[in-house]
DNA sequence: GCGACAG
DNA sequence: ATCTTGTCGC
């Protein structure tokens, strides 16, 4: 349970932690380490795991997996408490340091502009791109049937896209990337869920299987 | 007041 | 996210 006081001093650093974001240029270079981050919860126990593979490489070259006890709930536009832990525990494990860091959730595509794939990309000081299933804020505007704009307060923060499958992703500038960043991540992963993220999630996945 | 609401 | 069987659709 979060209090409403905790909630609103979660705000309060949210808020702060906007103005920190930095959008820009992130050239995507051959050899480079992209990390996808995923969590999933079983009752009160909370696993992320974090896998890097080099650019357009399909095998991982480093992975980890996480566990630590949750304590907060999730309140719509505060996951960042719930879940930034359990993401920077997977990644502190890691062997090595990612360049581009790819995760399951929104970016500048926040109410208070600051999703955890921002936070995350700023407690780390590594660029990030939050990639979801579902809006939480802001609007569409689709320049074609698979790809259009995401507008949150008048601002242009990252691209909504459909997968062969007709699932609607919206992916959004996490921390020292641009919409160009993003447009070059969604054709590197062929208009589908970023290889990266959906190994991290097949893991935890498997990882909360196991312990039941 | 009502509805919406990342994972 | 998670609880869950059969089932609608490609």
């Amino acid at each position: 349970m979060i209090s409403e006081g905790a909630s609103l001093l979660f705000e309060k650093i949210q808020e702060k932690l906007s103005s920190l974001v930095k959008i820009s240029e992130f050239d995507l270079k051959e050899g480079m380490l992209v990390c996808g981050l995923d969590a999933a919860y079983k009752e009160n126990i909370g696993i992320s795991s974090a896998i890097v593979l080099k650019l357009n490489e399909e095998s991982p070259i480093a992975e980890s997996i996480f566990r630590e006890k949750i304590t907060y709930d999730y309140i719509p536009g505060l996951l960042y408490i719930r879940e930034a832990p359990l993401l920077l525990g997977a990644l502190n494990k890691l062997s090595v340091k990612p360049d581009l860091l790819l995760i399951d959730g929104h970016g500048l595509a926040h109410p208070r502009r600051a999703g955890l794939a921002s936070i995350i990309g700023l407690l780390t000081d590594i660029p990030s791109i939050g990639i979801a299933k579902r809006l939480l804020t802001g609007n569409v505007i689709w320049d074609n049937e698979k790809i259009g704009r995401i507008e949150v307060a008048g601002e242009y923060v990252g691209i909504a896209y459909r997968t062969h499958k007709g699932k609607t992703m919206y992916a959004s500038i996490g921390h020292m990337v641009t919409i160009q960043t993003i447009n070059k991540i969604i054709l590197l992963y062929n208009y589908d869920e970023p290889l990266p993220i959906m190994l991290a999630h097949r893991a935890v996945r498997k990882a909360i299987k196991i312990r039941s």
